[in-house]
DNA sequence: CTTTGGCACTCTTCCCGTGCGAGTGCCAGC
DNA sequence: GCTGGCACTCGCACGGGAAGAGTGCCAAAG
C-alpha cells in the first residue's frame, strides 16, 4: 500500500508530464508543487513507485514518466473528472443544437469532441439493436420486387430490395404494410422478431412465400450490426501525438480506419460511466500507446450507441473525461427532442 | 522550347526521384538511363531546365528535383496513363462485385483505391443532382407531420421531416403520393421542379398549403448540394510521405477534414478524363505540396460524382492515374448493374 | 524510521570542428 | 554541340568535449 504523499508525487507527476510531455525529475517536482519535502524524499518515494512499477525512466538518469499501471491508479484514484464550465457548456449546446438530421447531429458531436478535447474523436451512429421501429415501408418497385424501408425512432433509415418469389399485388402489399407496422411500429427491435412470427398465417398461401422473404429481410436488417457506422474526426491532433512520428501515428491510423476494430474498442466499455481504456488495455495492438475515453449516450436513459475519443496515454484524463461526459450527456438532450 | 533530349532528361529527373525519393544528381542519370551522353552533357540541360523553372535544386551543390511546372509539363507531354495489367483488372473488378449495397460500393472503393494507390482515396457519393428519381414515399406519422423518402436510382435514399401546416389525411396524402410519383418517377432531379410546379392545383383548397410544404422539401433536397457526402480511406498512407513529418501532414489532414475543401477539389475537375492538379494549382494552402489524382464516374455514360487519390507531388503519376481510371470504370459499371 | 543535504556518477544532449562525398559550374578542346 | 577535367561549394555524418539534468547512496539529523 502507498502512503498517501507517495500518490500525490504519482499525481503530480502526471500531471507534470502531461503539461510539459517531457520525463520529470525529482527537482522540478519539489518546485512546482509544493509538497512540503524536499527533492531527495521525493526520489526515495519515486523509486518505491517505480518498484511498484507506476512509473519507469526511458533512460537510466533522466526522469521519470507515468507507465500504464500509473495512469490507471491515477484516473481510479486520484483524480476526478473535471465538469464543464459554464460558459463550455453553453457552446456545446448551441452548437449541438443547429444540427438539422441525424447525419448532422453525429457531424456536429464528432467536430465539437475533437475540438473540446484536440484529439480524435469518435461518434459510432444510435445503434439499431437498442432502437424501437417508428414506421416500415414497403414499396412496389416491380411485380417481383419490393423495397424495404425501415424508419427507427432516432430518425434513422435503413433500406434493403427484396426479390420475391412470386408477384405480389398492391393490395396484399398494402395489407402487409399495415399489418406489420400495426404489429411492430413503436417496439424494440430486440422484440420484433417474436411479433411477427405467425404475420405469414394470414397471407393467401401463394402469398406466404413473399411475406416470409420480406420478413426475413427485416429481421436481418434489425440485427445486422456489421452496420453499425460511426464518424470519426480530428485526425490531424494525431500531428500533435509525439516527436517520433511515423512509427507511432501510422499504427493510430490504420486502426482508425478500421470501423471493426474502434466498434469493438467501444463495445468493450461497459461500464455505465464514462470509460477509460489505458496503452496495453486496449486489444488492438496499433493503439498501445493510447488511451481511450468513452461513454455511452442515448436519447432516453438508456444508452443506443457509444462516443469518445482517442488520444495518447499521455492526456489530460479529468478534462478529456468532463467533455467527453458533457457532450453525451447533451447529444442525448437533442436525440430525445426531435 | 525545350529539345527532345531536354524532355528525356526531364522525364529521367522525375521517375528517379519519384522512385528514390532523393534529389538527383547528373551522373547518376547518365548511369540509369542510357542517353546516350556524358554527364557534362546532361548538366548543361540541367541548367537550361532549371532556367525555363522545369525543376530546381534544395541547396546549392546538391541534385535537382521537378517544381510543380516540372511535374506538369511531365504529365501533359511526357508520360501517358499506365493501363492496369490484366490480373489487376480481375483483382478490382472481383474487389468490387461483392458490394451488397450503395454505401458498400463506395466503401469498397476508397479501400480500393487507397491500396491500389497507395495513397489518400476520395469517393464522392453519386450525387444527387444529376441522378433521377426512383421514388418518392410519403409517410403520415401523425396528423400533421409527413416524412418524405426520396430514393433515387442509384440507391440513394435521402429523408426529410415535413411539419404541415394543417392536418392531412391519409387519402389526400395517398393521393399526393400517386400524383406524384406518376409526374416524377424516373425523371431527373433537374427536371423535377418543373413537373410539380401546378400540383398543389389539384388538391383541396384546404390541402394545398401541406402539398406546397411538401413539395417544397422535396425540392430542398434535391438541390441541396451540402448533402453530397464523400468517404475517405487510406490516411495511414499520409505516413509515407516525407521525412519532415508534422509539418507536412498536419494540413492535409485538416484539409482531409474539411468535406467543403474535398468536394470543391473533386468540382473544380471539368476534365472529361482523368483530371490532376498538382502542387500550387490546388487552392487549397494545405494542399501545396500535395496532388490530387480525380476523375468522374458514373453508372451510364454520365458522370454522377467523382473519385480521386491526393498524395506527395511526388508521385507516380501514370501508375496512379490508371488505377483511378481503372477503378472509376469499374464501379460505374457495377452501379450499371444494380 | 523518516527526512535531509551532500556527493559522486551516469547518461543524454548540444555544440563545434573536421573530413568526406556528391554534385555543380565553367572552360578548354574535340 | 558534346565531352572530359577541374576547382569549388555545400550538406552531412562523425567524434570529442563540455554542460546539465537527474539519479542512487550514504551518513547525519529529527
Amino acid at each position: 500500500m502507498l502512503s498517501e504523499r507517495r500518490l500525490q508525487v504519482l499525481r503530480a507527476i502526471v500531471q507534470d508530464y502531461v503539461g510539459t510531455e517531457e520525463p520529470v525529475g525529482s527537482k522540478a517536482l519539489t518546485e512546482r508543487h509544493n509538497l512540503g519535502v524536499s527533492p531527495a524524499t521525493v526520489r526515495n518515494d519515486m523509486a518505491a513507485l517505480e518498484d511498484e512499477g507506476y512509473i519507469a525512466q526511458p533512460h537510466t538518469s533522466a526522469g521519470r514518466i507515468p507507465t500504464d499501471k500509473g495512469y490507471r491508479l491515477f484516473v481510479d484514484k486520484l483524480a476526478g473528472v473535471k465538469p464543464m464550465t459554464a460558459p463550455e457548456r453553453r457552446a456545446i449546446q448551441n452548437f449541438l443544437e443547429g444540427a438539422v438530421d441525424l447525419d448532422d447531429v453525429v457531424a456536429r458531436t464528432v467536430r465539437l469532441l475533437a475540438q473540446l478535447t484536440r484529439q480524435v474523436a469518435v461518434v459510432q451512429y444510435p445503434s439499431l439493436t437498442r432502437s424501437t421501429v417508428r414506421h416500415v415501408e414497403l414499396l412496389s418497385l416491380a411485380p417481383a420486387r419490393v423495397m424495404l424501408v425501415l424508419i427507427t425512432d432516432t430518425g434513422r433509415v435503413e433500406q434493403r430490395m427484396v426479390d420475391c418469389p412470386a408477384p405480389f399485388g398492391e393490395a396484399s402489399l398494402a395489407d402487409l404494410r399495415a399489418r406489420l407496422n400495426s404489429r411492430v411500429a413503436g417496439r424494440r427491435f430486440a422484440d420484433v422478431p417474436k411479433l411477427v412470427e405467425d404475420l405469414p398465417d394470414a397471407f393467401d398461401p401463394e402469398d406466404r412465400g413473399t411475406v416470409s422473404t420480406v420478413l426475413s429481410t427485416l429481421l436481418e436488417t434489425l440485427v445486422e450490426e456489421n452496420e453499425e457506422r460511426l464518424m470519426i474526426g480530428g485526425t490531424a491532433n494525431l500531428t500533435r501525438f509525439g516527436h517520433d512520428f511515423p512509427l507511432t501515428i501510422r499504427p493510430v491510423l490504420e486502426a482508425l480506419e478500421e470501423q471493426v476494430v474502434l466498434l469493438k474498442l467501444l463495445g468493450e466499455a461497459k461500464d455505465p460511466g464514462v470509460t477509460v481504456r489505458i496503452g496495453h488495455e486496449n486489444a488492438h495492438e496499433g493503439l498501445n500507446s493510447t488511451s481511450v475515453v468513452s461513454v455511452g449516450y442515448g436519447s432516453g436513459g438508456e444508452a443506443v450507441a457509444k462516443l469518445g475519443v482517442v488520444g495518447p496515454t499521455r492526456m489530460d484524463y479529468p478534462g478529456t473525461m468532463g467533455a467527453v461526459r458533457a457532450v453525451a450527456r447533451y447529444v442525448g438532450q437533442i436525440l430525445a427532442e426531435s
